[in-house]
DNA sequence: ACCTGAACACCGTTCAAGT
DNA sequence: ACCTGAACACCGTTCAAGT
């Protein structure tokens, strides 16, 4: 492939070559050298497409969330519509970042104020809404379910960095430990990334049943 | 102050003087070189006081939460002991950021595994089990309001990236929006990190109200 | 119009050497 | 023991030049 004026790449082919490397070797490798070079192209060939490496990450993120605000109900017709719509946007919103390593990395890295960030906003509030919330708390809520999500996802990620400490050697007596509360609760996977889809729905379930509690 | 084997700086002085950098220049600003210079060093000089970067930032984290575990309900009679507890310990972790311009990129940087992190964690959990949560129910109580928290300052980081917009010139007609509802909630300042401390307290107590609700 | 290559001002980290 | 200086392999971005 000579150089000419022919464009040989779409943005979108740059976007995806940016999520292969962030999945693989996580949010700092992700460099518009390395992202060039995976491409075959140089670092300054990235510029005619995107004018900056923020810029080739707001796009990143707008893949990401794409789809995320239309995000179905499926069939559980046992709860109120909007209950159910408020998890799927919220699960689908989950479901996204969990399923790209280092995304959370990517989320928090800039400004959120994308056409796709907004879809997701829009839906959670107009969800809210047609629970009976007012204008404000709708809004509020919206917000709060999303601080949740994305907090929730910050917290896997630290924990995923967490260098697993080989248990300490047995011994005959034990210290009495500073955590106990925390340390019984290892068998969760709240704090090793670990734990399963009912404990993390568990957590957006109390806290939307708390919102619609204030309507 | 010349070279030799008289230590001339403390541990804490170069996590004084990094938070200096991060507070005013943003977290992508703290580099080994620049806090180095900020203390006169050349950057191998800080390489005998951390081993890396990444310990100089687990540094910087610990003394961030130094005492939020700690923080006193204050004199709130009105409700239950551990209710105050439980908001006591939330706002003295929102405040340490908030009051930490960047310490959300720092908290969302690399693990949590610190002891001050697990100091956190266990107040949070022991609150809830005080309020008469099971042991699997207070953990993961505990894990959804450190994960509100930070999912909020992630979102106030956000919003305080964003470049904020020349409001379009006016027009004779308007095109519908795509976005009514999150449109009509910009007064809340929840998008632009303006919102106010009642606004900002609103959510963690939905969020309590729900989890409570669980008992 | 698209791309290369050189360049600038950075980065974290290692290593040998100085006092 | 503490610190410097040189070095290595990186970074984002700009600019002149080539096709």
């Amino acid at each position: 492939m000579k150089p000419g004026p022919r464009r040989s790449i779409s943005q979108a082919d740059i976007v995806d070559a940016a999520f292969e490397i962030l999945e693989e070797k996580g949010f700092a490798a992700v460099s518009v050298r390395a992202v060039a070079a995976a491409l075959g192209l140089t670092p300054t060939a990235l510029y005619t497409y995107f004018p900056s490496k923020g810029a080739l990450q707001a796009a990143m993120i707008e893949q990401l969330l794409a789809g995320v605000a239309e995000a179905d109900a499926g069939s559980e017709p046992a709860e109120p519509a909007w209950r159910e719509r408020i998890h799927a946007v919220a699960a689908a919103l989950r479901a996204r970042i969990a399923g790209h390593a280092g995304s959370i990395a990517l989320l928090t890295s800039g400004p959120l104020d994308g056409e796709r960030s907004r879809d997701v906003a829009e839906a959670l509030i107009a969800a809210f809404a047609e629970a009976g919330l007012g204008a404000d708390e709708a809004a509020r809520a919206g917000h709060a379910v999303r601080a949740q999500v994305i907090g929730a996802a910050a917290l896997d990620a630290a924990a995923a960095a967490t260098p697993e400490q080989t248990p300490a050697p047995q011994t005959l007596w034990k210290e009495p430990s500073r955590h106990p509360r925390l340390e019984a609760s290892a068998h969760l996977g709240l704090d090793t990334g670990e734990a399963d889809e009912a404990s993390r729905r568990w957590a957006l379930d109390r806290l939307i049943d708390g919102l619609l509690a204030s309507a």
